[in-house]
DNA sequence: TCCTTAGTTCAAAAGTTATTGAACAATTGG
DNA sequence: CCAATTGTTCAATAACTTTTGAACTAAGGA
């Protein structure tokens, strides 16, 4: 079962850049740049906002194309589309992320969870 | 006599994409793009928005830092902050302009303005 | 089967942004 | 000085977006 995604064509330039313009949302990104390649759950963002948010936030990411959503179990395993970002706008997605890494005024996920060693 | 315009360092990553995230706000950028050098006054791009609309749109343009506003007259010559927006988020204006400049779903300006000759 | 985990949906409330028209201000040309 | 041109401000409204909590679904483990 997967959820609706754009097909890279139909992703817009106008609602990327809407949906990129939120903190929360560049913040999720910034993560998921940071961890490229490793899917990630809805959970490992719960530092951003609650749950219920989370979803819509999510959702927003899904449906401007600027994330793929899979399904797997109860869970869903989130990755950034770059690719298909990057065949559309050329350079855009790469220069957002680098420029959320410089940014301390954005949200950060992550740091409370240390993995405390037994 | 200048309009508030925030220094380099104040221009806000969520906020130059948000405020690019609307179709009227990045048909005006694509247009200062394309007339690079060239300042440009308001009237410019009536064929976009009212005139009351207009002055909203490049108040926000203006405040984001994605463009310089300055009174001449009676008028406002409204040029792109490149250099500024390129130190701050090397890539990020070069690549939504190129990807504007695509873009056949945003509103034009300047198609029905043609100089007639005597 | 029952409970837990993971996430969604829905409707309401809160907050924000966009659009409008009427009134205003400032400059400039006649 | 007067009128035209250029653009702003203000208040109202319309339209969207974000956030919330309660109720829900679906999968997986005991």
């Amino acid at each position: 079962m997967t959820l609706p995604h754009p097909t890279a064509e139909q992703i817009s330039l106008p609602i990327v850049l809407a949906v990129l313009g939120d903190p929360t949302r560049l913040a999720i990104v910034r993560y998921l740049a940071s961890k490229e390649g490793v899917p990630l759950n809805c959970s490992k963002f719960l530092d951003l906002a609650s749950k219920t948010n989370l979803s819509y936030h999510l959702a927003k990411l899904r449906e401007a194309g600027i994330t793929r959503t899979e399904a797997v179990g109860t869970s869903r395993l989130i990755t950034l589309r770059r690719d298909d970002l990057n065949n559309r706008f050329p350079g855009l997605l790469d220069s957002v992320i680098a420029a959320a890494e410089g940014d301390p005024a954005l949200p950060a996920v992550g740091t409370a969870e240390v993995e405390v060693p037994v």
